[in-house]
DNA sequence: ACAAAAGTGTTATTTGTACACCCATGC
DNA sequence: GCATGGGTGTACAAATAACACTTTTGT
């Protein structure tokens, strides 16, 4: 077997919606041992022997966070010699989409310090873990634009102007009512399960995300994707 | 420093296209040794203690398969604890577009064999590398849609047919001509440099990709991009 | 009555799609 | 003059962008 002086590490990116404040939040640790201790850092560790990359992140995300049950996925990996002063690490890093009310974060839960943090007001962090949020960022605001990542980041229910809300937020710029309605109804991947109550204008209709619409919505659309060939977005 | 009993490879899987017979095309290399002895496998090893994780890829791209000086970008990384006989041995792969003609292949350079295959055409391979290849066709099937890629696998010279049959290739579907022109042309990323000389029908303008007017064209795109907010393409 | 947010009608413009046709060259 | 690809005109359909308007609720 080949000799092996590099430690395999993963870490996770969570990102968080908070609607009333229409804010898009990151969550952090609080490191307590040495390299960079008490700076904040992404939650992640040490890959173990038997254990698969994505099966590690989520451990550690639960270990550090209590944040589980989330559906994570590959984002990058970070293999700079120098990214870490302990040695040649090598770290591959998960991002996740969460709703931020159903993971409240009980400060101090374990001696471990976790938070949610704006992600335009993020704190000093350890090691190389500011461009790994960076480059999940930037994959969050391309993934917005073809994937309904929106109904991942708000509660079960939802208004149209919620929605609408998270989209300029992710966005960072503002969007037309009219034609975000027109655009999101006729892709009939939401369904109608009630109306607003109690609220000082007319009441919305509430939406939930339909998931079978949206596979639907994959398979046809798919062949019409190919067909149109080459966009050249960027 | 933390115990590790795990090892880190990088592979690369190197695109070619061949304009004459339409082929899209893998660069693969013989094994010599165990594990998967004489099996085919994509060009890669293992990560050196110093050294950076795509320097390592270009590393051993060019050792297996004298392939050089080729933009390579990060695809994923695979780590399932059972993929390597051996041990635990996470791999991080790279892919790469290259012009087939500008990378013959010398056989047996150097007691290595390598060559290109056809990707519907690919021999059983070692390792997981038949799921590496398959994620590296998504990626560039996707890519091709919202990247000029496909001058990286053509000739420094190329005709608008060449560039759709090339994408006729890559996507496996038909374009209409007079479609593909009238977009390709339009985005404006291209310059003339000449004519065709001493074919049997009407001689096609030549024409190469215009690095700067990509960038000005990147520049100008990226707030309607923006803008144009959600496709849900898929 | 008013504020606030939900929700709708409509139009000009741009983009996508499809099909038919003409053009220049070598043999 | 014919086969072979290169290259163009055009018209209909669909998507996009923009703006002004009406509706329903609580106070």
């Amino acid at each position: 077997m080949h000799n092996c002086p590099i430690s395999l590490t993963v870490d996770c990116v969570i990102f968080g919606y908070d609607s009333h404040r229409r804010e898009l939040k990151a969550l952090l640790i609080q490191r307590k041992n040495a390299p960079y201790r008490n700076y904040w850092a992404l939650p992640g560790g040490f890959v173990e022997k038997q254990e698969a990359l994505e099966e590690a992140a989520l451990r550690e995300l639960e270990e550090e966070t209590s944040v589980k049950n989330v559906f994570i996925e590959q984002l990058y990996t970070f293999g700079s010699p120098q990214r870490d002063p302990r040695g040649r690490v090598v770290s591959v890093a998960y991002f996740a989409l969460v709703n931020l009310e159903e993971h409240p974060i009980h400060a101090d839960s374990d001696a471990q310090q976790a938070a949610w943090f704006r992600i335009d007001q993020l704190p000093p962090l350890a090691f190389d873990h500011a461009d790994i949020i960076q480059m999940a960022i930037t994959r969050l605001r391309n993934k917005v634009r073809y994937q309904p990542i929106g109904f991942e980041l708000l509660p079960e229910q939802f208004t149209l102007g919620q929605l609408q809300a998270l989209y300029e937020t992710v966005l960072g710029l503002p969007l037309n009512k009219r034609n975000f309605r027109t655009r999101i109804l006729k892709l009939n991947i939401l369904e109608e399960v009630g109306k607003q109550q109690g609220v000082a204008h007319r009441p919305a209709t509430l939406y939930r995300f339909n998931k079978e619409k949206y596979r639907a919505l994959e398979r046809e659309n798919y062949p019409n994707l190919l067909k149109r060939g080459l966009d050249f977005e960027i």
